[in-house]
RNA sequence: GCGGAUGUGGUGAAAUUGGUAGACACGCCAGACUUAGGAUCUGGUGCCGAGAGGUGUGCGGGUUCGAGUCCCUCCAUCCGCACCA
């Protein structure tokens, strides 16, 4: 009997749907177990064949962890707001959430074709108000808090305005921003806003200004990716950096504790090092530079104060707000021409643009707090305004940039080193003797750091300080398709919306664009059109992608809780994210920020965990195939074998890869049907009459027209059949091209398993004693198989039920206890066909994941002899088989007595035989 | 520029702890069955060589009896860099 997957699998979709065979909820009497994937963003191009390969894996995880005993967690979602849907409703006028609800719909009728476990009753979105609703009441909850460098945690705001009450703020221990200190008296004595100003450099979710990509013309901000060459990617209108006020987040408290729980979780150490990377610690000192003929200090930041002795300029950030204040009149023109100059460029192109050398001079000179010498002030876009105080003293014998900077613009080398030598390059090592010195020469770095950062301490002039290059997150997106803030200005103050009104919706607007004056979208919104208008106004901003994605995880264990974002119960049983996976792109944004929430919920009592994810896994991503086709001169296409030598006149097309035949050539009617400028198209075919195209990897993308979807391959072969491909291509973790023509080899080993339980036709089996070698087949799978499972690697494990399925099938086994196992081990990857073999095993079964998943016994895998290859000199020249009970001194004797070794030491003595039992025979000539 | 990853046959890959390189598949070649094949089955297939044999894991060095695996240098490709998600 055939192997009809598509009624299989259709059957099966039904009736675990009716059955609810994936639903959970806690039970004590089973250990947890949180298997999660990354959700998607719905875009309007549905799912192709990468999306899935992260929930294949983790639904053959969840599988496996049920079979085991396991009380799985396996929920799916989707991250619902962001710019996309933006996008095309600026374009169309569609509201944004019919355009995601759209999307939706056709992402769930493709992971249901799938096979997938997930408890769908769980679903989240987080463009959903019920959801959102409790991305608001968080917000709130990170509003009235600051983060006490005692206690080494968040607290309540009201904790800390009580502080203020009883002596003020000059004992308060806390991550801020004020600079102004005060007492009760005073505290009592200011203003509401003056309070509120005051409590904002305090709070976990402030407002402050910050520097934004602006562009004029969209009356909008930009993110980086959307500006290409300094103008926005949309129009060609030239961007420029701004200041803004914008809600910020205050995880720069949280820098110290995200990067030492790193240390605790189960990552990748290249995820855990991009996440220390992006945290960027650095420990050294802050020192000031007084300017002359002002009373101005400028601050810096070095990781090197040892060599303080050899600064011989200073440079600051373009932007710096000193700059204004110090250029002398004759340097004016060219200050400003450079700032207007930087302005222009993104940080990003600052930084990757180290071949141009730039600067100005500002006239203005500081003084050395050590020599009193003076020191010139530049300005280069080498520093940049958001990293450090945005100033550098620069030591060009040390550091390479400087040491260019001061190369480009005659700036003097002082070198502060012994015997190193700096008139090529900086010497950046920490290993030299400083000297020129003064105080410090003959000491090592260490030791002059230490007598450096004394001596600044001593001097009032700055202090140790330990240095994060993570800042603050921007928290406000002045978009229309995100959560809206529960905030609402009164006398020009924020204010929060009380929990009871919550959420605050999305108020309907005329159009998804900013206002004529460069407000934001929600500015156009009518008063009436606020589910709660208060105060003056409401804010206009909406929240970044990352804030409904922070937390998503938590809301999962009690989606439809109206009173809080998750039943501490239930919050308590779930716990941590047992299995993580997702893409590695999101390794600094995304799994940065959930930490950072999860920690401030801990802090603050909600949650009892401060790690969201125990255990991380990165996919690859899957790529595409794209199709070339060249053009010639002659504007007709040649095929790939007709090029001439020299493509001169030539150019490139990319062609949608449906349109190719398996040989890589093109069906010329298609491709005629498929763009009008391709109607009447010549080609210049080659000598089978085929015009072939080039195959190149790209990213999978419509764009590149090399999108296969997931669709018609579970038409076509099964989901099955797709799931076990998709897992066969390679390691999860790595990159790798799709080529749809492989597919055809997992689908005929399902075909192959099939025929295992079939007899002239009949589904039949036998009952006997399996026999040893059945038995050692199925257990040396069973090993495989969970070894492969525990280490993640779903590739082998699909090899391995190929090699466990040729034997058998070599071996004409059709014994019902081998084949029942085989068909439990294989039901996580392929759940269909497992599922329907199992109910005819077992008709009155509710479902193989209340099977027992089978136990490896070594004993079937017991051997007595094993072929020892000989090498010599590390090259294998021949195999001897030999008892194993043979100890090494009688191995290298029987292999010594070998004719086939005589043969090999061509009449030398060997020098050394190495014998590693069970292993290896190597003979050293 | 900074940070991370990856380089093994024609292709996707395997080799889990330093111990037989290329398992398992795709493709290709030869054959069987068939009216037919995008069905099924059998055999072969890293490269050079008629063969013996030589050679081979991005390049170049090193450690070791033995290196795809460890160390150093270089090269190439991909991903991220704070408002794409």
């Amino acid at each position: 009997m055939d192997y009809s997957f598509n009624a299989i699998e259709a059957k099966w979709r039904q009736l675990w749907q009716e059955r609810k065979t994936y639903q959970v909820a806690e039970d004590h009497t089973k250990p947890k177990f949180y298997v999660l994937d990354m959700f998607p963003y719905p875009s309007g191009a549905g799912l192709h064949v990468g999306h899935p390969l992260g929930y294949i894996a983790s639904d053959i995880f969840a599988r496996y962890k049920r079979l085991k005993g396991f009380n799985v967690l396996h929920p799916m979602g989707y991250d619902s707001f962001g710019l996309p849907a933006e996008q095309y409703a600026i374009q169309t006028g569609q509201h944004p959430a019919i355009t995601t609800k759209e999307n939706i719909a056709r992402y769930r009728q493709q992971l249901d074709l799938m096979g997938f476990s997930f408890d769908w009753d769980r679903e989240v979105r987080t463009s959903d108000p019920s959801y959102y609703k409790w991305t608001q009441w968080i917000f709130k909850q990170l509003f009235n808090a600051y983060y006490d460098t005692v206690a080494n945690k968040a607290l309540h705001i009201h904790q800390l305005i009580a502080q203020f009450e009883s002596e003020g703020n000059t004992n308060v221990t806390a991550v801020h921003e004020c600079e102004q200190l005060f007492d009760a008296a005073a505290w009592m004595a200011f203003s509401p806003a003056e309070k509120e100003g005051i409590l904002q450099q305090y709070r976990m979710a402030y407002l402050a200004e910050s520097w934004v990509n602006w562009c004029p013309a969209l009356g909008t901000v930009l993110a980086n990716d959307e500006i290409i060459n300094g103008v926005s990617e949309r129009g060609g209108h030239p961007v420029e950096q701004k200041r803004m006020m914008q809600w910020s987040m205050r995880i720069k408290a949280y820098a110290e504790r995200l990067l030492e729980s790193l240390n605790h979780i189960d990552w990748t150490d290249a995820l855990k090092e991009q996440q220390r990377n992006w945290i960027g610690k650095s420990v050294g000192s802050s020192v000031q530079f007084a300017v002359k003929g002002a009373d101005l200090q400028i601050e810096v930041f070095t990781t090197r104060p040892d060599t303080i002795f050899g600064v011989s300029f200073m440079v600051l950030a373009p932007e710096h707000p000193f700059v204004a204040q110090i250029c002398t009149v004759a340097q004016t023109n060219e200050v400003q021409a450079y700032q207007q100059q930087a302005m222009l460029k993104t940080e990003r192109d600052r930084q990757a643009d180290i071949k141009n050398i730039t600067g100005a001079f500002t006239g203005a000179c500081a003084l050395h707090p050590f020599t009193g010498q003076e020191i010139p002030i530049w300005i280069g876009d080498y520093v940049l305004a958001s990293y450090g105080t945005g100033a550098v003293m620069a030591v060009p014998c040390g550091d390479q940039r400087d040491f260019d900077f001061a190369k480009h613009f005659n700036l003097s080398i002082p070198n502060i080193f012994a015997n190193q030598d700096c008139t090529e390059a900086a010497y950046s090592e920490k290993d030299a003797i400083i000297a020129n010195s003064d105080f410090l020469n003959g000491l090592d770095t260490k030791a002059a750091m230490e007598k450096a950062i004394a001596a600044i301490e001593a001097k009032g002039i700055g202090q140790g300080k330990t240095n994060y290059r993570l800042r603050d997150a921007v928290f406000s997106r002045q978009r229309y398709w995100g959560e809206p803030f529960p905030v609402y200005y009164q006398d020009g103050l924020p204010h929060l919306v009380e929990d009871a009104l919550l959420p605050v919706t999305l108020p309907d607007i005329d159009a998804y664009l900013p206002t004529q004056d460069g407000e934001p979208p929600l500015a156009r919104a009518a008063k009436e059109a606020w589910s709660i208008h208060l105060g003056e106004r409401m804010e206009y901003n909406t929240m970044p992608g990352w804030a409904g994605s922070s937390w998503y995880f938590l809301r999962y264990m009690d989606p439809h809780n109206q009173e809080a974002f998750a039943d501490p119960e239930k919050l308590a049983y779930w716990n941590q994210v047992d299995l993580y996976i997702g893409g590695s792109e999101h390794a600094t944004g995304h799994l940065l920020y959930a930490r950072f929430w999860t920690k401030v919920l801990y802090d603050l009592g909600f949650i009892t965990f401060d790690e969201p994810f125990a255990k991380l896994i990165n996919q690859g991503m899957i790529l595409g195939k794209s199709a070339i086709a060249y053009i010639g001169p002659d504007q007709k296409m040649y095929s790939l074998d007709m090029l001439p030598a020299s493509l001169d006149g030539f150019r490139e097309v990319r062609i949608l890869i449906d349109l190719l035949n398996d040989d890589d050539s093109i069906q010329l009617d298609a491709l005629k049907a498929w763009q009008p400028q391709y109607t009447s198209q010549e080609f210049i075919c080659n000598a089978h009459g085929k015009v072939l195209v080039k195959r190149e990897v790209d990213k999978m993308s419509k764009r590149w027209y090399n999108v296969v979807t997931p669709d018609a391959l579970c038409e076509k072969y099964g989901a099955d059949t797709l799931r076990m491909y998709e897992m066969f291509l390679g390691p999860l973790e790595q990159s790798k091209p799709w080529d749809t023509k492989g597919i055809t080899g997992v689908h005929s080993f399902l075909k192959k398993y099939w025929r295992l339980f079939y007899q002239n036709g009949h589904f039949e089996l036998e009952d006997s004693q399996p026999s040893n070698i059945a038995l050692k087949t199925l257990h040396k799978t069973i090993k495989k198989l969970t070894d492969d499972l525990d280490r993640f690697s779903f590739n082998t494990g699909v090899s391995s039920f190929m090699i466990c399925v040729n034997e058998l099938t070599e071996q004409k086994c059709n014994n019902r206890h081998i084949l029942e196992q085989l068909t439990i081990l294989m039901a996580p990857y392929a759940p269909h066909i497992c599922e329907e073999i199992w109910s005819k095993l077992h008709p009155a079964s509710a479902g193989i994941l209340n099977a027992a998943y089978p136990v490896f016994d070594p004993a079937y895998l017991a051997e007595s002899s094993f072929d020892y290859p000989v090498s010599f000199n590390g090259k294998m020249r021949f195999k001897v088989t030999l008892e194993l009970s043979h100890a090494i001194e009688e191995v290298k004797d029987l292999v010594l007595a070998r004719p086939e070794t005589h043969k090999w030491l061509e009449g030398k003595t060997p020098k050394k035989v190495i014998v590693v039992h069970g292993k290896i025979v190597n003979i050293v000539l």
